[in-house]
DNA sequence: AAAAGTTGCTCAAATACTTGAACAAGCGGC
DNA sequence: GCCGCTTGTTCAAGTATTTGAGCAACTTTT
């Protein structure tokens, strides 16, 4: 177990009061400095700083002994913060990406467990309410406001959301001058790259949903996408690689519907997608989010999901397999894609990766086929 | 716009190289320090540093313009390493909760927010996969170890995960007489409370339950618990006011299930209550995770929700509205219990409350009437 | 017995900044 | 010409730790 008496992983236990009025009032001593250390051990502050940090062959074994022993039975530990001034890395990385979904939370869970077994730490940042995704127009300066909160405790790197790469732009060149890595989550560089980036492979991805709804026999295809203002280019080249890719696989057009810029209008749009002339058989929704408005239009007309149109989502989030019926889905990889923005940070970091110009990593997806798609009803001509 | 030229919010323009071959390659020049900007504005180290605190009535007007200009222009920020160094306060909180699913998200959202308007920064650490509620047993090492990053850091204060609260309370001792505020979320002290504690109020949750379902004339109730391991002390709690308001209200007895201490068998006790004679005509889910066996179970053995079996949730969770039938449940203020926890940090650190014995906050609830819960059928008896 | 090497440890400077105290230069008023 | 005010300076110590250089003391070799 954790804690054996006389000292902990934490800190020393003192002799410590027995009454709980007291432990709170008592003035607490604060954390025990490596000087500390050093006077418990009798040596010098620098012997008990090598002794400590490793560099053990240097001395006699009853020292390393003696430091080893006062260090723990005083709990002291290492101050990163000095270490941070010292080597100007703080074993840090700024992350700004707001979780309001599944996708965005295992991105994060990505980020997290590949940051940890380097032994840094993600300082995370959120935007907008958290509740729902952000609205980029409205919380620009916020953003601006929360990456420098990040810079002011000297991250070493900065992993963020899309929508914020366009606007701060000119901003992060200054931050690659200074050697602040960044990598960008799915956002691509139309112009010149200036940041690492990593996003899904939608060209893949669309062409390997396409061929999943033509293979079952649709001819009438729709989509419908994301608010597709400027900031959400994944939303744009989703829908584009998805209509290129029923045009090459079989030459059809796809219609295409979209969220007003506010998305706010996502009920309304599904209805008009179903009650079009001809119906579509199937609908590809550019996000599972958007395929829950399919379904509650689809059930206030009355038509049976697949039986009457078959729906299909991108993402895979939490609530696609149980939704009713379960949501045929393509699924992405967050997980993979927070290591690896993750990693990119690190090699930029310490690796000999530091200098090479920017990339793009593009990670692939996986179709979830359950039950939302089926063939097209016979009587749809 | 935030890109005005000449200067930026985050660090100068540097005469910048056209070419981003050449941009990447440049050894950067790292960030500015004070001594620069003193320098550029030709006043002493100690002037620039106090006119930048705001210590600006002892310096002439046009001397605080030339520094100001001069930060500015360098893009000079402060360093809050070493204003930790020197407070001991980094303004920094260190938390530890895996946002496995939308509860724990939002009450992250709620603690982001509160620490970010009193300019303190969350740190956050996961533990487990943070794909599904982490197996405290395996993981305890793990949170051990994810704490002393934080405390290496120098974080403040501490608000952490329920399950962790109970294995590491002797750690919480020490961590107290440091000075450094803990806050367990969810989590009751049995015996003597040594730190702030903020949970549900679950009494009157499971009371307003137990009310809503009487008052629509069931009689033969079940409640499914979660997995009840010593560490998950807010699903006892629940299921027991749950029992006890039942009792009180009523004078029934509720048919208790729970889940396996893996958590592994959740369809298989969803199935075992519906099958139960007499069937209980309502089901009570200690969470909407375990509703979503109760939805399975029910469509596998063709019983309708809510004709056949009522069943309410707890929580809401983001997916609760989208299910089939829409779910009632008992919707918990995530975001509020975030706010407060951090709330409570900030005033233990700072505020004359620093020194007052630990308290619980008790946060309520309010039932969300969905389509899950009707009148119990009939034919039951 | 002197030279050389090893072991074990210490000194002092450096990191980036804050802050209190003392002090100096320039100015106007008396 | 002196007083006192404004404006700014320098000095020094403090924050917790790292690290290159170097120094004793002791052992081993010659």
């Amino acid at each position: 177990m954790a804690h054996d008496g006389g000292c902990s992983l934490f800190w020393a236990l003192l002799p410590s009061p027995s009454s709980l009025g007291q432990l709170v009032a008592m003035s607490g001593t604060s954390a025990p400095r490596l000087k500390d250390v050093a006077e418990a051990a009798k040596v010098s502050l620098s012997a008990a700083s090598r002794i400590l940090r490793g560099e053990q062959e240097r001395f006699g074994e009853e020292t390393c002994r003696r430091v080893l022993e006062a260090a723990r039975k005083l709990g002291w530990r290492r101050n990163l913060l000095v270490n941070g001034i010292q080597t100007g890395r703080t074993k840090t990385v700024g992350v700004m990406i707001p979780p309001f979904d599944s996708f965005w939370v295992d991105v994060l869970a990505g980020i997290h467990l590949c940051l940890e077994s380097a032994d840094y730490l993600p300082i995370t940042v959120w935007v907008g309410d958290c509740q729902e995704m952000p609205r980029f127009e409205q919380d620009e300066q916020q953003g601006l406001r929360q990456i420098s909160r990040l810079l002011d405790r000297r991250v070493d790197g900065l992993i963020l959301w899309p929508s914020f790469a366009v606007a701060y732009y000119e901003h992060f060149r200054e931050l690659i001058e200074r050697r602040v890595p960044v990598v960008v989550i799915d956002h691509e560089y139309s112009a010149e790259q200036i940041a690492d980036s990593i996003e899904t492979d939608e060209q893949r991805c669309a062409h390997t949903v396409a061929e999943h709804l033509l293979a079952l026999g649709h001819r009438e295809i729709a989509c419908f996408s994301s608010r597709e203002t400027a900031w959400q280019a994944w939303a744009v080249r989703r829908r584009a690689s998805f209509e290129a890719a029923v045009d090459e696989l079989a030459g059809l057009e796809v219609s295409t519907w979209r969220l007003n810029p506010w998305g706010s209008n996502g009920l309304e749009v599904a209805t008009d997608i179903l009650t079009r002339q001809p119906r579509p058989t199937a609908v590809f929704c550019v996000t599972d989010h958007e395929a829950v408005y399919v379904y509650e239009a689809a059930e206030t007309l009355g038509l049976r999901i697949p039986e009457d149109v078959s729906v299909i989502g991108f993402a895979d989030l939490d609530f696609a397999g149980t939704m009713h019926p379960p949501l045929t889905t393509m699924r992405q990889r967050p997980k993979e894609i927070g290591r690896r923005a993750a990693q990119l940070i690190l090699d930029r970091l310490d690796g000999d990766y530091a200098d090479s110009p920017p990339t793009t990593i593009r990670v692939g997806g996986d179709l979830v086929v359950r039950q939302s798609c089926s063939h097209p009803p016979c009587e749809t001509p």
